[in-house]
DNA sequence: CGTGGTCAAGCGGTA
DNA sequence: TACCGCTTGACCACG
């Protein structure tokens, strides 16, 4: 069984973002379109030398900033953010192709599928068709956005078929593509799994927002169903908590606890699925070859410089 | 230069 | 009631 590790938007060793942005105040003050422009061709120029970084060190997955395009989900700016940097995408895309990365994106806290209020609903339509816009201009085969569940406005029971009556509504192209993951305050392992069995979608199994938010749910008696919501290798999210204050237990470490993370793969060990986990801590990609590093010190294996080879 | 206020947007939790 | 954190900050204005 094969683990391997991934990380998130923005690369520390190359110390780039492909996440430069521009407020709206900002742009309706001079309608700059060239400015606009250049700035999409900064963030995509270095979304390239991330995923070049990532063949060289063998990093195979990888999660697309949500901030790639400014202002991209706003339907009264209509721009054209795909034709026009079609040699870039084509580009990207190509490399993410030969060499069989596996790329997704996570939407911010705007995009509330099962919000109470219409227009909150209405553009978080179009946040989807934004990410799916640019995963498709990368030419990507199994594409995947993960959302969360939302929110708990009028009860769990109520919003959760909320968010099932406006998941029916959408476009298949859009219900094709989302993954649902369990969050750290109101959507637990069995609430998220339900709504994925149920809608045939994939669960993203974060398991730091499982312990803040357990319900006294046993993983173990999860850990099968979840895994098999997938028809490609499963996915999962870890990270540590930044301390062990009430406060600051939710909010991601720099880096991963290597007990931790160790326990945790003895955990699934037995379930002999091959994975991928995506570390999810502010020192990025330094956190992930940092726990590479660890994990060779206890002694487990590895086939290239990112995938566990677990026995 | 460094820093402080601000940014299109939702929501729940905490002090 | 206000502010914080999350998607995992970056911008401009000001000194």
């Amino acid at each position: 069984m094969n683990i391997r590790l991934g990380y998130v938007s923005i690369s520390k060793t190359l110390d780039i973002t492909a996440s430069k942005t521009i407020t709206y105040t900002e742009y309706q003050k001079h309608k700059d379109i060239n400015k606009l422009n250049n700035i999409i061709i900064e963030n995509l120029t270095n979304l390239e030398k991330i995923i070049d970084y990532n063949i060289k060190n063998n990093i195979h997955f990888y999660r697309l900033t949500s901030k790639l395009i400014p202002l991209a989900s706003l339907k009264e700016l209509d721009f054209d953010y795909i034709d026009n940097f079609k040699e870039y995408y084509q580009r990207i895309g190509n490399k993410i192709k030969k060499y069989n990365l596996r790329i997704d994106t996570h939407p911010g806290e705007f995009c509330v599928l099962n919000s109470t209020k219409k227009e909150i609903v209405e553009s978080s339509i179009e946040i989807l068709k934004y990410h799916y816009n640019i995963l498709d201009a990368l030419g990507i085969k199994n594409k995947i956005i993960i959302l969360h569940i939302g929110s708990s406005v009028f009860g769990k029971d109520k919003s959760i078929n909320r968010f099932i009556n406006n998941f029916n509504k959408l476009p298949k192209y859009l219900q094709d593509c989302i993954a649902l993951e369990n969050d750290d305050k109101i959507y637990n392992i069995k609430d998220t799994l339900y709504l994925c069995e149920k809608l045939n979608i994939p669960m993203v199994l974060d398991y730091h927002h499982h312990i803040c938010n357990n319900d006294n749910l046993n993983i173990d008696d999860y850990l099968e169903r979840i895994f098999n919501t997938w028809k490609i290798t499963p996915k999962l999210h870890f990270s540590s908590p930044k301390n062990n204050t009430k406060k600051d237990f939710r909010t991601h470490h720099d880096y991963i606890n290597p007990l931790d993370f160790i326990s945790f793969l003895e955990k699934i060990k037995h379930l002999n699925t091959n994975l991928d986990i995506m570390l999810e801590c502010k020192a990025k990609d330094e956190a992930l070859f940092k726990l590479v590093r660890q994990l060779k010190y206890y002694d487990y294996n590895f086939i290239d410089e990112t995938t566990i080879n677990l026995k």
